[in-house]
DNA sequence: CTGTTAGCGCATTCAA
DNA sequence: TTGAATGCGCTAACAG
């Protein structure tokens, strides 16, 4: 009834044979009789055998597993992003351990720390938003442990990651709205704290620039994200004495937040406002009047890159090679609905 | 550069001391001078020391590793639910391998040997839909590594599980629709194949009884959740004689496509016909024509219960205690928009 | 072709 | 108060 996992020991013992015979036959090693190797891969499937791979750890300095250490599961964007993460961390063998740290330091530190102490292989991280430091994670390469960042990279020199370029659709949503006549153009922007790149801002004053149009600050409002604040935004946005006939938001849920907020004020959307925003969630498609576009930020493929890019550092670790910073771009897409 | 992670032997060739007095001291170990564990325990901090789970292991048969298996991290519902699982190892000293099942048995099988080789303490388990056996689960129960089955719950005795039960949601929405003068009921209902409870079958035959409608076999069509067959579904229904007023759709996601499908009929949402649904999703909020009432299973919930109850075995377990079978059940509610 | 043995990092028992 | 020695499961070097 309560028993123990079967060891190579188990099975030498009951067939009489030592122990490294049994690793070997299990191993397909050349030097092993066929009947020798026949009889242990049978009765290792009788007893239902799995190798210990905390035991094997001592042997080839490898866990097979990647830690991945990111904000929150529940956001769509890292729930997809971390599909794409096991499935490719599937189809190499290796498995992950999760850990959110809720955009704390604190709790991202000691993330970290149980990750190390499990030995993992490497780490792929999306930093909090409180993350201002990143020597635990540097920490952790010191010890020749690979980290990739993916999404939100740090601004840091010296790193490998994985992240979505927002800066060509960003130009690209200023172009088009300017191409449907509009000139008043407003932008709600995400928390300033972020250690992360601005390309939303950047883009947003270049496609300005491009078609002529004048950057005015008021334009210019600024979400934590939550409900409220973005409704507080579009109040300032809407107040104006010459109010945006579109507007660009820092995410769906934001544009949705701030599409609800202009209803109940009577607004039109897609008439009197137009918007455009980011992420491109499957439920914008349900909305009666949808963003005019979204940019796609290709989580699960952002997810895939990190981990074949972590996996190739692990094997030139393994391989004793250095491998040079690498950093991934892809490039995000302007999806007009 | 590339440097190992320290070891407590490290620590004690440095120290001029033996390894199991560095052992001792990171422990607190009574027996040991003030002195030296300071000592040491400033050294492991320089060295920035953290012990090494897989060697532990050995010791305290114990990984402090748990798994999760379930059909897909992009769905909400398990993105919730993981992370309530996260939060709660997390309080629990406790981190989660992960695995996708995709739906498929044989991968679902692949994980939870991959789970057992890294000698997890203990499993969660969402089951596919086409898991038509446990005896990869029981398995490991042998081993005496507790498995606790959340949400997709096989129909199975003698298992723990935590689940929430969809019934009196299910009859309470008919009452609700009833009570608006609802007689003509149509019902979405998911892919038969899942070995699961059909709670909101029986709820649905349960509620129309209780408000003395006809069952009609008709009203129920089934979709195997794509949109696609979601529409002929919708199809199904909208081409009866006798159309129904209002549709309890199988989840939030077949409520979408099935009330779009009805607009590009030119139906009027909940003015023709009404939708009730399964899940209540932030985003329906969001719907300018949202479901009439929704059905909230508090995904997160289950998983903070399931992972407090694989807890409770593990602990029972390493107490030598038999812990009796225990099957949680949450409640949905009806959340009227 | 197969067996013996050392050693990975740690906790722990026994000895001093 | 501290040290030496053992063993956990496995692989691989070495020995037959």
């Amino acid at each position: 009834m309560e028993k123990k996992l079967p060891t190579i020991k188990e099975i030498a013992k009951r067939l009489n044979i030592s122990v490294s015979t049994v690793s070997r036959a299990l191993h397909d090693h050349a030097s092993i009789g066929l009947r020798t190797k026949l009889q242990v891969k049978k009765l290792a499937e009788e007893l239902n055998y799995v190798p210990n791979q905390t035991a094997i750890f001592f042997k080839q300095r490898k866990t097979f597993t990647i830690g991945v250490v990111l904000p929150n599961l529940r956001e769509e964007f890292f729930s997809s992003a971390i599909s794409g993460i096991e499935d490719t961390s599937f189809d190499n063998n290796y498995i992950a351990l999760i850990g959110q740290s809720h955009d704390k330091l604190e709790r991202e530190k000691t993330i970290v720390d149980t990750m190390k102490k499990h030995r993992v292989d490497g780490l792929l991280v999306s930093i909090s938003k409180s993350t201002n430091t990143i020597e635990h994670f540097e920490a952790l390469e010191q010890f020749n442990i690979p980290v990739v960042y993916f999404d939100r990279v740090p601004d840091a020199p010296n790193i490998h990651s994985v992240w979505c370029s927002l800066y060509h659709s960003s130009v690209g949503a200023i172009n088009l709205l300017a191409s449907k006549g509009h000139k008043r153009i407003g932008y709600i922007q995400g928390p300033s704290t972020m250690n992360i790149k601005n390309e939303r801002m950047q883009g947003y004053q270049e496609g300005l620039k491009k078609n002529k149009l004048h950057y005015d600050e008021s334009l210019v409002v600024t979400s934590d994200l939550s409900a409220d604040s973005t409704q507080a935004a579009m109040e300032k946005l809407l107040s104006l004495k010459n109010k945006p006939t579109a507007i660009i938001a820092f995410n769906d849920y934001v544009a949705l937040d701030a599409m609800q907020f202009a209803r109940q004020k009577k607004i039109k959307i897609n008439k009197d406002i137009v918007f455009v925003s980011y992420a491109n969630l499957p439920v914008t498609h349900y909305l009666e009047t949808p963003p005019m576009a979204s940019v796609e930020q290709f989580p699960y493929e952002q997810g895939v890159r990190a981990a074949e890019l972590l996996f190739k550092l692990i094997e030139n670790k393994t391989a004793e090679e250095t491998s040079p910073f690498e950093n991934v771009v892809l490039y995000s897409e302007l999806i007009i609905h």
